[in-house]
DNA sequence: AGTGAAAGTACAGCTGA
DNA sequence: TCAGCTGTACTTTCACT
């Protein structure tokens, strides 16, 4: 798994795909420069292996109606592994909350949650996050404006490092 | 564009390319009970009034040799406008910053940044963030492990909301 | 290379204001 | 009536063996 490197040909597949993840595969092979059918073998290669993760259509949550972001800093009374995975797991049934990610410092948790409007937020934080069990503090911060999301990884940054140690 | 509101088989669509953007046009439109040409003009409209962005493989960080994520929290010594776009302008240009969001609160941003490795991102912030122009504090997360990285909005959430205020 | 499937186009019918 | 959306039929392009 870790041991199956990639060529500059997969990699280069990968960048291609994460910038336009509904590219054809003709359209790939052409941009890569390899032929379509070894091009798609790669490629489902690739997505076995687990390189590729998924693929995502990118909705405008405003133009849909959610009209707030807001990020939770959350700290917890225990940080036993079991009331961890607690949290985790509850952060996983709660639809608001997009992203839960373990911290070190002085948060335990950050949560990324998105809602229709302030008051839909509050409803979550005064309703289920803060009567959570364990859960000890939460900062929010409200999200006034995105400058930069881009998913996934620079491989420009890839590459260079590639070629200065082979 | 505000004003054209979606109907119940655009948001079907909207949900499926989100949970699989490399979908085939016929499968999308068997799952949203149309024939395969309306589906198709419905995603192209999609595609042009902007509720779809764009779509992306989703990779495996880890795998391609991302070992580190970190979340940055930026203030600035100035919040004027111009100040502030010109820090947003910097963040579009590091590679390593994936996502720079404006906040409220404390700190005024948060950078959410992917790193080779931990002396990959000390080089990145001794010697440019903290280099910064304006850059006046920073806060740095390191990413213990992930719990829930889901993409987009919670479109079952979205459903609950239209069937109640119709 | 070749086959079967999907994407994309043109046109005609249906439905609701 | 008319606008807008739908489905059928057809051509081109792509996926896959």
């Amino acid at each position: 798994m870790a041991g199956t490197r990639l060529d500059p040909i997969d990699r280069k597949i990968l960048a291609e795909l994460q910038a336009d993840g509904r590219m054809t595969n003709v359209e790939l092979a052409k941009r890569v420069g390899i032929s379509a059918p070894p091009c798609l073998r790669r490629v489902r290669t690739l997505e076995e292996q687990g390189y590729i993760k998924g693929y995502h259509a990118d909705v405008d949550a405003r133009e849909l109606g959610f009209e707030v972001q807001v990020y939770a800093m959350v700290g917890l009374a225990s940080q036993a592994e079991a009331d961890l995975s607690a949290f985790e797991e509850k952060c996983r049934h709660w639809p608001l909350v997009r992203e839960c990610h373990m911290l070190n410092g002085e948060v335990d948790f950050i949560l990324k949650c998105v809602a229709p409007d302030l008051s839909g937020f509050q409803k979550f934080l005064t309703g289920q996050l803060l009567t959570t069990a364990n859960v000890a503090s939460v900062k929010t911060s409200l999200v006034i404006r995105g400058a930069k999301d881009e998913p996934g990884v620079p491989f420009d940054i890839l590459e260079e490092r590639l070629s200065t140690l082979p």
